[in-house]
DNA sequence: GCGACAG
DNA sequence: ATCTTGTCGC
């Protein structure tokens, strides 16, 4: 996966707003995500006592979500983390492992929001636009916006609104959990991305794109030796 | 001034 | 994100 446009990184607070407001006038809101055959999640672990954190790309096969290929990068964190400003923390990091991709995604799942900013460009936007590739925001926690309680049901979802503004939807992934934050991150619509966030859901909260490139990112999840075979889903953790 | 605040 | 054991329920 390549990296179509860039910026610097060594910014100062007032330039990396100003970034975002420039940047979020090119996201797209359009689907541009048919039949997806690869869908991709990233994710970064915690930093060490160095400051050196692992972000982590779980390439996945629809529809079966059988883990096709993993990727890491290491390196250290220089921007601390500040609501609204977290592309400017991980993206770099996840950008590194994505470059290591040897297969493009057709979609990426990425653990933060998208359009669902306080300027429109959170982490998901920010890396599609970079990345030139569809995405979609799935945050575990609210940023910007509010939005009416959400069924038990699995699948239900409440608009999130910023005024009148449709930002993104409070989704339910699992009946006894909390609803998890999905929006637009580039190149999708609000349907489109809620709609194959509940497909890659298969019992936990999050959707397995995401929840895998956590452990991915932790070193908890290895490539299954047959993972070309049509066996479904299937997984090697170690712990 | 006060509260809210992705990971 | 992280501090943190057992426990209730499918």
């Amino acid at each position: 996966m390549k990296i179509q446009q860039l910026h610097s990184w060594q910014v100062s607070i007032a330039q990396a707003q100003e970034i975002q407001r420039r940047l979020a006038a090119q996201v797209s809101k359009t689907s541009e995500v048919a039949s997806p055959r690869f869908i991709a999640g990233t994710d970064i672990s915690s930093p060490n006592i160095y400051g050196v954190a692992t972000g982590a790309v779980v390439l996945l096969r629809l529809p079966e979500l059988t883990i096709t290929e993993i990727q890491v990068a290491a390196q250290e964190l220089d921007f601390p983390y500040m609501p609204g400003l977290l592309s400017f923390r991980e993206a770099p990091l996840i950008l590194a492992a994505c470059q290591k991709l040897s297969i493009d995604p057709d979609l990426l799942v990425v653990d933060g929001q998208g359009i669902a900013h306080p300027r429109r460009l959170g982490l998901a936007s920010h890396l599609g636009l970079l990345l030139d590739m569809p995405t979609i925001g799935c945050a575990k926690s609210l940023l910007w916006g509010r939005h009416q309680p959400v069924e038990a049901q699995r699948g239900s979802f409440a608009p999130l609104r910023a005024g009148e503004e449709v930002i993104g939807a409070a989704l339910r992934t699992k009946a006894t959990a909390k609803p998890v934050y999905v929006s637009i991150g580039h190149k999708v619509n609000l349907e489109a991305a809620v709609y194959w966030i509940v497909q890659c859901c298969r019992g936990y909260r999050l959707p397995e794109p995401t929840r895998l490139a956590h452990l991915a990112a932790a070193g908890q999840l290895k490539l299954p030796r047959e993972n070309q075979a049509e066996q479904g889903y299937q997984q090697q953790l170690f712990s």
